[in-house]
DNA sequence: AAATAAAATTGATTTAGATCAATGGTATTT
DNA sequence: AAATACCATTGATCTAAATCAATTTTATTT
């Protein structure tokens, strides 16, 4: 159940076996059925969650009703809203499964005590950080310079699982093209090889 | 010369006089004079630029040679290309002066080392992250959701300072319009009222 | 397995914003 | 202060992607 996250902090920082375990504590654990919430829009975003296991997504629904993702998450990832878990105002984001999920969910005051008690741990969290900003900023740049056709491209390049294990249309509305856009643009690539 | 620095760092941590003084070292100051660039697209990004008076862009430039601007900074904040940066690798972004301007800046390695120095200051820079990326995630949204006068109308709201103090062409950029579009925009904005 | 719902595809039409082009303003530069 | 380069505005036209609508395909549910 911990795999994934022992992981993660391997990744970016030391460890050692104990402080891991020490680490483990500060965690909730819990199983999300798919198409269920983990937070809805207005509410408070009282966890961090990272995602043992599945697949969620965070989005924004506007006045028509139409939903607009801002983020995957899978395996060995991590999704909040992070305005409302940070601050505590109301959240704009809804966060949901799109597949069966396993999560680890720490609270904000969880989230205090373990970088008071395991000081790399913030460590980790900012390097985190630092790299989902770039990968933002990357998203940003598509967003302002790039047709449909570049900005799936893109995609398929940098992200091939979100490509593999998301539905088109959640695709479409992650890109911000309309789901019959994304059918053509694909259609397009495809007439041509 | 270091009052927004000691007025940035004041808002999110507390460090002693003391401490800043040890603090004010670790930067190097330089004057830079409108339209002089202080990184180069494809060079690598030796600095993290805190900016005591001035403004400062960054932007990729497309293969048509079109600017599409990443962030403007105005005094009291920061600026750099992060992945270059942090990662030593070619920078995608061109920074520059938007007027004469003040700066501070930090190498990757004088950072590494007042962060050791000086704890809180790793706090420091993982909260301005943390509002670094709320920013952005806002910027995806309103990318993805809202229509050219939706944006503009946003960005006058929430960055005030961008529309008196940057030309409109620039701003166009920055939202991802052309310059004849934004204009047509700010008219009919104005016959309403 | 049948029924139902959801997703993807394809076609016809519309539209927001881009592009092209010209003019008038406003800064810099000499 | 004149000259030059840069910016903002306005008009005419074009186009990429959205919208509307129908059909086929793929998943869920009973």
């Amino acid at each position: 159940m911990y795999e994934q996250l022992a992981k993660s902090i391997g990744d970016k920082v030391t460890l050692t076996e104990a402080d891991f375990e020490v680490c483990k504590t500060f965690f909730i654990p819990k199983k999300i059925r798919k198409k269920q919430t983990l937070l809805l829009e207005g509410d408070v975003c009282t966890y961090n969650a990272f995602i043992e296991k599945g697949i969620l997504r965070s989005y924004t629904t506007d006045e028509k009703g139409q939903e607009h993702i801002m983020q995957f998450a899978f395996e060995g990832w991590w999704i909040t809203d992070l305005s409302s878990f940070l601050m505590g105002v109301h959240s704009t984001f809804t966060i949901e499964a799109i597949e069966d999920s396993e999560l680890l969910l720490l609270t904000a005051t969880a989230r205090e005590e373990l970088m008071d008690a395991l000081p790399v741990f913030e460590r980790y969290q900012r390097l985190l950080l630092q790299n989902a900003y770039i990968a933002l900023q990357t998203r940003v740049n598509s967003a302002l310079t790039a047709t449909a056709e570049e900005k799936y491209t893109k995609l398929t390049i940098s992200y091939p699982d979100i490509i593999a294990r998301v539905p088109q249309h959640m695709i479409a509305s992650y890109l911000g093209l309309t789901p019959e856009t994304l059918s053509r643009v694909r259609k397009q690539i495809n007439l041509r090889k």
